[in-house]
This record gives structure tokens, sequence and C-alpha cells, in this order.
DNA sequence: ACCACTATGTATAAAAG
DNA sequence: TCTTTTATACATAGTGG
């Protein structure tokens, strides 16, 4: 898709790979929300972009993992006070739209530690949902 | 990318959603191997089916969680002999091709308790892959 | 439920602003 | 570097086996 054929092999510049990362990211999300809600599955994806950020995405409705998306917001909402313009609001439109797509360290810095927090909360849901899935399958 | 275009909302019948789901979970798949090795960075994917069947795709090169690929065909070597010959050959597909992307559970059933604490290990490594590279970023 | 076909919609490579 | 544009490659909707 494009104006040439594009090997797939590693892409040697930095630059590019970085470029190409975020460009392809971008379709592979979109795609991934269209699988979620035309065919109603639950649906995880985890990147780590060139320089290590990483994008955590999870499809609407995917119970117990949404409930990172309601943590973001609350925290928002207790230190309101204490954060940047900007941080708010991102995380009320995230809260708004019901998106669950973002980069966790675009949080600022200094949430870092909570942030961690999240991810460890959230893995562990994510645990407790696949051996919830596979106990399912087992009975079938 | 069809006849017609598609609107994207949930599909009512289950067998219609069953259909697109494969075929759209193999495009996605694609393109997450392409990111992957195209930009070097890693990935991970976890898909439910419809009907609860997991599908955990793990680029390739992604340290500490290609382990698990190590694990499962050591497994088939020790197992060998009381396995059902389409599961060796599948394991070997697996490890001969360095393919980390296949259905868990279209192992036998008997292995299910084995595939479950896989999984177990895995979302550790993942856990502490997460811990690891945020560190990294907050030195950055 | 899965493979093959093929017309058509979509993603994106390269170029341009 | 980012955004926009354009040409092209690719993914897939609908269909039939």
């Amino acid at each position: 898709m494009g104006r040439k054929k594009l090997k797939i092999q590693r892409l040697e510049d930095l630059k590019a790979r970085q470029a190409k990362y975020s460009k392809r990211k971008t379709g592979i999300l979109k795609k991934a929300k269209e699988l979620n809600i035309l065919c109603e599955v639950d649906v995880v994806l985890l990147f780590f972009s060139p320089s290590g950020r990483p994008t955590l995405f999870v499809g609407q409705n995917s119970t117990g993992l949404s409930s990172i998306l309601k943590r973001l917001s609350n925290l928002s909402f207790e230190e309101r006070e204490e954060r940047r313009a900007y941080t708010i609001e991102m995380l009320k439109k995230i809260y708004e739209n019901s998106e669950s797509e973002f980069d966790l360290l675009s949080l600022p810095h200094a949430t870092n530690a909570d942030t961690l927090k999240l991810y460890e909360d959230e893995l562990q849901e994510l645990k407790d949902k696949l051996v919830e899935k596979s106990k399912i399958l087992r009975i079938n």
C-alpha cells in the first residue's frame, strides 16, 4: 500500500523506523478497534515504540480491564489542583470518549510510580481473566 | 476493502461474527508482525474469539517473552511418546519456524493446566519487562 | 467451519508543502 | 518535523464450493 512495494525487513534508519512505527501503529489500532466492535470480542494490544514508549490498547467493554480508565479518571479528580491543565484535559478526553487507547507515559513524569502500579493491577486482572476464560473453555 | 463499505457496528449474526473475526484477526496479526520486524519493536497482542478462545501473539526477539516457545517445544520432546502425532507436528512447526503466533488452546485439552501455568509465567515476564522499560524511560 | 476468487475499499509509501 | 496529497499495494466483503 504505497507507491512501491516495501520489503519486510528492519529499516536501517532510526528516523524512518520511528515514522513508520507511528503510522502503522495507528493503522493496527484502528483495525483492532473495528474487530472489537464488529465481532464483540476482547482485544488487548501492547506496543513499545522504537524509543521504548509503551502503548496499551484495551477494547471497549472488556470487563475488568476497562477499570484502569476509571481509576485514571478518578486520579485526575483527586489531584486536579496539583496537575497541569493539559494532563487533566487528556484524562477527561479519555474518560468522556470512553476511549481506551493512550500512551501511558504521556502522563507527567511525576506520576510514573502510580502509572506502574496501575500496570500491575491491570496485569493481575488480565491474568484473572485469562484463567476465567480458560475455565469456561475447559467446560465446553 | 471489499465489495461494499462495511459499517463498523456489531454484526448481529454469530456466524458472521466468527467468520469476520478469523479473517480480520489474520490481517491484524500480519500487520503486527510487519511492524515488529520493520521497526524492531516489541509487540504483544491478545485476542479472545467470539467463542472465548484466546490467541496470543508476541513479536520475535521479544526477550523473555519468547521463552514460552522454548518451553512448549521442550515439553513436546519430553512427552513425545505420549502425545498424538498432530500435536507434535504443531509444536515442531512452531519451534522450527520461530513463529510466535498460535492458539494456545489448540493444544490437547489434557495440557490445559500446563498451558495456564505458562500463561502465568508469561504474564510475570511481561510485568517485569514493563517495569524495566519504564525505568529506562524515567532516566531518559 | 474453512479455502478460493475477485471487485472494491482502505492503508500507506513516497512526494510535496 | 509535521501535515497533506497521491498513486499504489494490500486487505477484505461478498460469494461460492
